[in-house]
DNA sequence: ACCGAATGTAATCGTTGATTACATCCTGAG
DNA sequence: CTCAGGATGTAATCAACGATTACATTCGGT
């Protein structure tokens, strides 16, 4: 809306400076919007125009920030990974086990809800087409975190004597793989394709994780699921 | 649905000639195209004016064989699965072993060498959002096909004692995912971020699966990979 | 107070998917 | 053989997109 654009200048933050001149931050505002415009309508309803439609600028102002569309959508992914790390810490700081196994499988249960709740935000992570990965430090160093932590606590799970198989860097990848696959075959749509409801989705993918975990074990618990 | 187009076409011989009338038959030709043109570029380098003008024909013209680009994907998409139910019907063949755990195997790795030759044929399969796949009938079929041989493999495992977990049902979806996770993280370039390089990829998905499979014994065999 | 630089705008180009009106060609009834 | 009618392809056009360029505005240090 806001038909008179120059008005929204500067009164709320960042008085120090004051950073904002012509919008605010129009930087950061573009990165919110393409945010909320993929988790609306899918990764490809993400367009320069109406992005900058919506902030409220002209179609040409992006590029003021961003070369190109990658760029924009690679900035995008950057906020969209910031806000899965937190959610995997929070998921860990949730945890309170030590055993490895059981933070291992908080890593892949929050990885899951968070795919689940927030579709397209993983969408765009995981493409390598919309983004420029290697051109982003901070998806790479975001992405080397979760590696190692992950390949810490199987490190720590072998030496405990508890994995049947002691490949941590495998395990690691297929565990990926597998949580990966889960993720978007719920996002594509494919359950109901394969003979799962949509409200049994997050059950099975719960269940599933588990066999696999089950299946790494040395002497499985036998656990029943209440 | 108009199978009456193909059958006008039964001579098919005449290439160069201008004998024949119009084109021959487009709707192959675009199909074949689009099928070449996903495979060299990607499922971004197909575009009905591309796909129109490597055929030799206007812009316009797809658009008497398809009502819109998502149509003439979805046909593109029902070759590549026919194609890929080929791969895994001569997998089976080549398969001779009855133990379902072997036959099971077979038809993943058909799966993961299918997706690493074929990237993009793979891609245009799952991707639920370029075509329309309750609108086909064959893409349906096909799948349900598959996911009828898995299980009916895996009931019969279960049958003969080698599971850890009778749940069919669980295991496919979860073997399932497994492999399209592999696939898709490899098409996506994402092993090269996990530490894997390009040539060691084919191995590590191939003991991914082994890994999965193994997990879901009783009587686990003692590694004995040749 | 001013001038350079950062920031946003307007106009434009080439490409795409899609629609419409029109032209062409085959088929088959008479 | 002819000619109506339907199937097939074309030309012209539209709106939306990414991207580039030249220009205008506003900030901010000196």
């Amino acid at each position: 809306m806001s038909t008179a654009k120059a008005s929204r200048t500067g009164s709320g933050e960042s008085g120090a400076s004051g950073s904002s001149y012509h919008h605010g931050n129009l930087r950061e505002a573009l990165i919110a919007e393409g945010l909320a415009l993929a988790a609306e309508g899918g990764l490809e309803a993400v367009s320069i125009r109406e992005v900058a439609r919506r902030v409220g600028v002209s179609p040409a102002a992006p590029f003021r920030h961003f070369p190109d569309k990658v760029a924009l959508m690679t900035a995008v992914a950057e906020e969209a990974m910031a806000r899965f790390q937190v959610e995997i810490a929070a998921a860990l700081a949730r945890e309170t086990s030590d055993d490895p196994i059981r933070r291992i499988r908080a890593i892949g249960k929050a990885f899951l809800d968070w795919a689940r709740r927030n579709p397209t935000h993983f969408e765009i992570i995981s493409s390598r087409r919309a983004i420029d990965f290697a051109g982003s430090a901070s998806l790479g160093a975001d992405n080397a975190r979760i590696q190692a932590q992950m390949v810490s606590l199987l490190e720590e799970a072998g030496r405990r004597g508890l994995l049947r198989v002691d490949d941590p860097q495998l395990i690691q990848i297929t565990g990926r793989a597998l949580v990966y696959g889960l993720a978007r075959m719920l996002i594509d749509g494919q359950f109901s394709s394969w003979g799962v409801a949509e409200d049994e989705a997050e059950d099975v993918m719960e269940r599933s994780l588990d066999l696999f975990l089950a299946g790494l074990l040395k002497h499985p618990v036998t656990e029943e699921r209440s």
